[in-house]
DNA sequence: ATCGACGCTTACGCGAACGTCAATTTCACG
DNA sequence: CGTGAAATTGACGTTCGCGTAAGCGTCGAT
């Protein structure tokens, strides 16, 4: 009979360091992806910003893109909750837009604290063109969530897959300005995308005479 | 005294093959990026794809990064003359942004032909994310080109910079898009954002009631 | 027809990054 | 403690792409 191993508790040192090794190594991933881009990020680079050695990544991560689909996941991971609240509050199609892209820039800022802070110029910001199943999933949630405001405020979009791509490239591109810009405005830019996409240049402009 | 050669004209046979294998490398640099993206790509890759030797290739260009950026300013240089002409055209904002996009879009679909008709599943996409000199000019063109249809069209933008911002990234994830239906629906997809950007979800949008 | 210059080719050495593995340290459990 | 399993270390050989340069063929001027 095969004796099973009474295994140390997930609280034991052995799992601790595991988690914490792990831990350091996507933050020494973060920085240098974010120092140098991920295309000249070697994996070296990345485990020698921790204090493991070099066999130990191969432990943890297979390579630097599965490093990197892992924070993509995790990021994923940590915005679709918001996603979900602001889709459960929302009372009204503006209201979901406005929290929409709240929620969007205020987690875009949380995740570049480091790099604002930094003050480095030009940077390459994390996040920037990934293409895997967690963002199309979010591009979906989006999609059918723009369906059921719509529906609710009884609104017929009469595409609403290019409706979401166009509400994510807003999304996508104001926020790479709005972090080039000190004091990071998350209120505003938030305010300028929500009042673009629900009413367009005419919302946004007040003619003059 | 220095005898200053007598250089055949530009159409001796030296000249049209220099010129055909600059051509030739870039032709193939584009197929290469197309199928496996920049990262992927080597010099090798490149010049594997010609008749050319490996040698050959530094004699045009130092790296891959450079064979990069002369294809995508010579994108840009094939643009900025179609954005002239719209600027020229335009008789009022409306007109300006339909037919800016309306370039833009047609402009996208030239420019992936090859990866449109051969029906390659999820290319990746030449022109994606490029931060180049060139493509901070033709955003600051854009700016400008606004401003100054905007301030004939007696509108005072808040934020042009924002506003540049946002009708580019919804060309870009609305082109992303665009290139996928099969047609490609250039016409639908630019008069999409025009009327977003323009009245937003308000102009897509007629009440159902 | 000759000859010099130009440009293409091929093969080579170099350096960088990779992934592995034997030795070593650390931890869990009795 | 003592012992075995688990995890870490860091040096090593391999692979891969790069850029160069000597050799060779071709073009063009006289």
């Amino acid at each position: 009979m095969t004796s099973i191993a009474k295994v140390s508790g997930p609280d034991g040192k052995r799992a601790q360091t595991k988690a914490a090794n792990r831990q350091a190594i996507l933050a020494a991933a973060r920085q240098v992806f974010a120092r140098i881009g991920f295309d000249a990020t070697t994996v070296r680079d990345i485990i020698r910003e921790t204090d493991l050695a070099a066999g130990t990544f191969y432990n943890y991560f297979r390579s630097k893109e599965e490093v990197f689909e892992a924070i993509a996941n995790e990021s994923a991971r940590r915005f679709r909750p918001m996603l979900q609240m602001v889709r459960e509050k929302a009372q009204s199609f503006e209201e979901y837009i406005q929290a929409a892209y709240g929620a969007y820039f205020t987690f875009l800022q949380t995740e570049n604290e480091d790099a604002i802070s930094s003050g480095a110029p030009h940077m390459a910001l994390i996040g920037v063109r990934v293409d895997t199943p967690e963002m199309h999933a979010i591009f979906d949630e989006i999609r059918m969530d723009l369906e059921q405001v719509a529906q609710t405020a009884n609104i017929s979009l009469e595409d609403s897959e290019y409706l979401t791509a166009a509400a994510i490239g807003i999304a996508r591109e104001l926020g790479d300005h709005m972090l080039q810009r000190r004091p990071v405005d998350v209120e505003n830019a938030a305010r300028f995308a929500t009042t673009l996409l629900l009413d367009g240049v005419t919302g946004l402009a007040r003619q003059p005479n």
